[in-house]
DNA sequence: CGGCTGACAGATTTCAATATCTGTCATTCC
DNA sequence: GGAATGACAGATATTGAAATCTGTCAGCCG
C-alpha cells in the first residue's frame, strides 16, 4: 500500500472503497480503511465525498448501474416481445442468482448496502421496470401484448417475479425446485399478458 | 402474578409466553419471564418443552395456524372460483395487513419468531397452498381455469403474491398504490389462468 | 409416586470503560 | 492557491468482567 503518486480522483477512491468492503465487509469498513489503502489521510476522502454514507451510496449505485446495464440490451432487442420478455426476466433471475452464488459474502456485503440506500435502489427498480415497460409496450403495439396500462403492468410483473430477484430471497435460489418454479410464475404471467 | 393454583398445562405455558413476547420483545423475553409470569420455577416450565427454542416454535404454529383458519372457509366456500380464488387472495392480504399495522411491534416480534422456525413457516406455506390448489382444482373443473398441474398453479400464484403477504415487504404495505398494485398483479395472474 | 423446586455449570447477555471512527478545520506543502 | 494533512470533539464500536439465562438433576412435598 505505498502512497500511490496518481492524482487522487472520486473513481479511485470508488474502486478502494470496494477492495476494502470486499476484504472487511460492510460493518467494518471504514472511511480511514480506505483512505489508508490509497495512501492518504482520511482528510482527503472527505474532499471527494462528503460523508461516509454518501461513499458508499455511490458504491451502491455503481453496482446496481452495472446489472441495469447488462439487462438493458435485451430490453432493446428486436425479438418477437414475448420472447423478449422471457428473455429478460431470465437474465434478471441469472444474473442475481450468478452474483448470490459465486461470491455469497460480497453479495451479503451489497445487499446491505441497498438495505442503506432506499433512495438508490428506488432508482434502479425505475430503471429495471421502465426497461420492461419497454417490452410490454413493444408487445402491445404488435398485438402480441394486451396491456391497458403498460407501465402499471410492467411493475405487477416486476413485483411477481419478485422472489426470482429480491436479494432477500437469495437463500432459496439454489434450491432444487426454484427453475420450475421460475419458469412456473413466467408462464403464468405471459399467458395473462396475451391478449 | 400470585402463583395461580391451576394446574400447568403446556396451553397455559403458551399463553404466557405470548404475554411475555407481547411484553418484553423477543429477544428479552426469556424461560425465566415465563415462569415466573405463571408463579412456577422456570424448571417446571422445562417439563412441557424440552428447549426455549421448542417452545417459541410452538407459539409460532399457534400463530401461523390462527391465520390458515381465518382463509380456509373462504377456500372451502362454494362461489366461482375466480371470484373466490380473489377473495382469498384479498383476503390473505388484508389479515396480514391488518396485523402489521394495528399493532406493529407485536407483528414485528412474530416476523422474528417465524425467522427462527423455518420448519413451521414451510408447513404453513404448504397449507396455504394446499388450499390455493383447491380453488384452483375447482377451477379447472368447472372449467374456468386451465391448469395442466394445479398444485404447481398454486405455488406459482402464492410466490408471485409475495409481496402482499411475505413479512419482509410490511413496510409497504401500507404506501399509497399498495392497493392498486396487488389488483394489478392479481388480474394479471387471473388472465393468466384462464383457459 | 409424580409434578415441582432450586442450586448448579456452562453459555449468553449486559454494562461501563476504553479504543476507534467520523466529520471539521486551521495549518502545511507544493 | 488549491489540494492534502493531522489534531480534535463528539459519536460509535470493542472489550472484558459481572450478571443473567438455559438446561439438568437430585431431592422435596403433597
Amino acid at each position: 500500500m505505498a502512497p500511490t503518486s496518481e492524482i487522487l480522483t472520486a473513481e479511485r477512491i470508488l474502486e478502494a472503497t470496494e477492495d476494502v468492503l470486499r476484504r472487511h465487509g460492510p460493518a467494518k469498513a471504514t472511511v480511514v480503511d480506505v483512505a489508508r489503502a490509497l495512501g492518504v489521510s482520511h482528510g482527503s476522502v472527505y474532499r471527494h465525498f462528503r460523508t461516509k454514507a454518501a461513499l458508499r451510496e455511490a458504491v451502491t449505485k455503481r453496482w446496481l448501474d452495472r446489472t441495469s446495464g447488462e439487462l438493458s440490451g435485451i430490453a432493446a432487442g428486436d425479438g418477437a416481445p414475448e420472447a423478449r420478455l422471457r428473455d429478460w426476466l431470465a437474465a434478471l433471475f441469472a444474473a442475481k442468482r450468478r452474483k448470490a452464488g459465486g461470491d455469497p459474502e460480497l453479495f451479503a456485503t451489497y445487499t446491505v448496502l441497498t438495505g442503506e440506500n432506499g433512495a438508490a435502489v428506488g432508482e434502479h427498480i425505475a430503471d429495471l421496470t421502465s426497461q420492461l415497460t419497454r417490452i410490454i409496450q413493444a408487445g402491445v403495439e404488435t398485438g402480441d401484448f394486451a396491456a391497458a396500462d403498460p407501465q402499471a403492468t410492467a411493475r405487477a410483473v416486476f413485483q411477481a417475479t419478485g422472489r426470482f430477484h429480491d436479494p432477500s430471497y437469495a437463500r432459496e435460489w439454489e434450491e432444487p425446485g426454484a427453475e420450475a418454479d421460475f419458469r412456473a410464475v413466467v408462464d403464468l404471467l405471459v399467458r395473462g399478458l396475451r391478449p
